[in-house]
Formats: structure tokens, C-alpha cells, sequence
DNA sequence: TTATTATTTCAATAATCGTTGAAATATGGA
DNA sequence: TCCATATTTCAACGATTATTGAAATAATAA
């Protein structure tokens, strides 16, 4: 990941509402959730809600497809690797940086893929 | 690491100059740099940089001590590697993030801890 | 003391951000 | 077709951001 991708990345994270939107992504896995579910369940009005999804979706975090009325929103689970790998690449002091995540597996969704 | 943190500390990197300085005190290790040296190392005028230490402070992410005139700024690993740790254990879905990082340690070290 | 170096503080500025309300668009159903 | 649902677009707004220039502060040297 290039330099100028992380810092879209990290602005892209760096807001209490998009944090949650995209870590409410994360636990919905690969099926994503539509815009309304997200809205309800983060009580944001949809078009601030749309506001948040384009800075995500430039920054690469998340997909859109739409299915019938609905927009369905899912995470990139390639972007935060590669950010975290940057992250841990350029800006650890090579001591134990990335070391064994401590515990919480976020959500077990058990058809684990690869 | 709780939420507001890294948010805080994620809002302190995404900016080019701030990734700029703290990578730029990642290399530069436990020893740190002066103020001055890094605007050079930057080319950027010392009292913007003073905005931007401000930030990474305040994140957590560096620390400065005086030393004569100068102020010597140091990267805070610890920080860097609870964020790393927060988004792996929040912003993943369990599957692959935080694997092996592919290369370039950065800077040996050598004692590495646990 | 006065001067010099290193850095911060302050006020001003343009640019960007996050939110809102109203209107527009897209899809599906009656 | 007309209507309801789902989401986006647009224009506004106050708040925050990054940068600049000028002045202040801190430490040292002459």
C-alpha cells in the first residue's frame, strides 16, 4: 500500500461515526448490510449516512451493489490488511509490532473461508 | 485501546506531514530527533510543525523531552501497537489480518521482547 | 547585559469536514 | 399509471484543519 492510499485510509477511519459504520460492517461479514439497516441500527440519517459511505468507498474500506431499492454496503477486508501491514511495515520499530492479537475474535461467523 | 483513542490516534496519522514525521521518528528510534532537525528532514516551518506535534502528543503517539534548546520529539511504539492491535481485534473479520508482515523490519533492534 | 539559536504561541486565513433539510432519483407494488 | 420505499444529491451552515507571519519565550554564549 502507497502512502498517499493509507492516509485516505486512515482519514477514511478517523471519525467516530465511519468507525462504526465500517466496524458494524466488519461483524456483518461479506453480505454487508443495506444503507436502512445501517442507519437504523446506528440511529445516522441516510444522507449523512451517504456522506460517510462515499469517504469509505474512496478510501477503498467498503463496496456498494444495489439489490432491488436497497444499497448494500459491505467491507474490504483486503484494504485494512493492507493498511495494517503498512502500518506495521513503516511506522513499528521493527520490536513487536502486529504481535498476537490479545483475544475478542470479533464475531464468529464459522463458514471461514481460507 | 478504546474506541475514542483510535480514533484520536488514527486521526493524528492521516495527515502527509504528521505520517511524514512520525515515520521520520520511527527510524530515528528511542532516541528521537530534534524539533529543528525534523524540519529540515521535511522542509517544513517550525511552528506548523509545532501544530502537528501537538497532535501526535496528544495521541499518545510521541513523546518530547528538552535538551538544551532543543526539544527532542520520540516516536511511543506502545501506542502504534495498541492501534495496530485495536484495528486487528475490531476492523477484521477474523480471517486474515495482522498475518505475516512481508518485509523491510524497519530497523533492527535485536532485544525483542516476549 | 546583549545577542543568538531553538522553539512555541498567537491571530489570521483559506480549505475541508460533518450535519441538516429539502428536493431529486431509482425501484417495486397496487 | 400513481404511490410508497430506499437512497442519493444539493445547498447551506458552523466547526475544525493546516498553514502562514509576527511576536513571544527559553536556553546559551559573548
Amino acid at each position: 500500500m502507497e502512502k498517499t492510499d493509507a492516509v485516505t485510509a486512515l482519514a477514511a477511519l478517523a471519525q467516530d461515526n465511519r468507525l462504526d459504520v465500517y466496524r458494524l460492517l466488519v461483524q456483518a461479514g461479506p453480505d454487508g448490510m443495506t444503507a436502512g439497516a445501517i442507519a437504523e441500527a446506528l440511529e445516522l440519517a441516510p444522507n449523512t449516512l451517504t456522506f460517510h459511505f462515499d469517504r469509505l468507498r474512496m478510501a477503498g474500506l467498503v463496496t456498494v451493489r444495489r439489490e432491488g431499492r436497497s444499497m448494500i454496503y459491505a467491507a474490504r477486508f483486503e484494504t485494512m490488511n493492507a493498511l495494517v501491514g503498512f502500518l506495521t511495515e513503516n511506522c513499528c520499530g521493527g520490536v513487536s509490532c502486529a504481535s498476537a492479537p490479545s483475544s475478542k475474535p470479533a464475531r464468529k461467523r464459522s463458514k471461514t473461508p481460507a
